[in-house]
DNA sequence: GTACATGCAAATGGTTTGCATCTTT
DNA sequence: AAAGATGCAAACCATTTGCATGTAC
């Protein structure tokens, strides 16, 4: 892996950032790293390090587990991605890059996550942490739920589907 | 352990409650039960299954660890207790019988974990989801904070104790 | 007495790490 | 060449579980 980098239009600008963090962290770039920012800016769902390998299946050759741990983590303090619990007992990953902040809902029934955004929520939750002698740094909020039309959701068939 | 249970004044009611989880689910009062409730109603913070462990190191021999976390469990389950995760590897626990709703400031100074609530935000919350076609069964907010004075703090110097 | 509960040690499962080998710089 | 990165398998570690023994009912 030496030859200028090309990527699709759409995540060249990931890319760039993916690749200054590396630079800025005096960390190489190789093939494994191009190809794991690569599948992960090219999807554009919350996943988990299974789903990942799951994504490269067909290029199993290339990459192991331990190093997609590993460049996870160098993503996630990079803040390239953001990490989450959703209550399981395996973390899921989203790519944060060009993307506003959200939090989440997750669907009991069907398991979907869903995004959404409060600015009064987010001001309230300041307002809060000042009130208590805190500077806030940062939040997760989880929203629980189930679909209104459990029976009509078309979702609902991949409940027990595995870490989606 | 057969005689009538007489508990300390304070948490006679929530000893109440825990016995009739167990009668109501068809499980057993047991020595092992009794001293794990007892235990978790009298500590008013926020514990882990080892912090737990470390309350009952002189009473040591009376318990195991995978009946501590079999009796979390049931608690859990039968909403006695909430379970957090806080970012950390391991869970929170912190019993709810009695404790109003509340959400969780956590300071990464010095790990103290603040509660605070908000009908404002819960009000936000049910918009947020119903909005969206769901109906919120639960949420999780954790807000990741600053102490304002971290050099008058004076827990900071438990920053790095273990699970408190 | 029987079904359930416990303790122990072993298993689990996601994630991390030691180390020998390969790559980037 | 030297510093880093990778792959593999083994280690980690909180939590769970199988099974023989104990106990509540």
């Amino acid at each position: 892996m030496n030859k200028k980098p090309n990527y699709d239009e759409k995540i060249s600008e990931e890319m760039r950032i993916f690749e200054d963090l590396l630079r800025k962290e005096g960390l190489r770039i190789t093939a494994q790293r191009i190809l794991v920012a690569k599948t992960i800016f090219g999807m554009h769902t919350h996943f988990t390090a299974d789903s990942l390998l799951e994504h490269l299946k067909d290029r199993r050759g290339e990459i192991s587990k331990a190093t997609i741990y590993r460049i996870l983590s160098i993503m996630v303090s990079g803040n390239l991605l953001s990490e989450h619990n959703f209550g399981k007992d395996y973390k899921y990953y989203e790519h944060i890059v060009g993307h506003e902040h959200h939090d989440h809902i997750i669907c009991e029934d069907c398991n979907r996550i869903v995004e959404f955004t409060s600015p009064e929520i987010e001001t309230l939750q300041h307002q809060i942490a000042k009130s208590k002698g805190f500077d806030l740094t940062g939040h997760k909020l989880n929203l629980f739920a189930k679909c209104e039309k459990r029976e009509s959701c078309e979702h609902f068939k991949k409940k027990n589907d595995s870490h989606i």
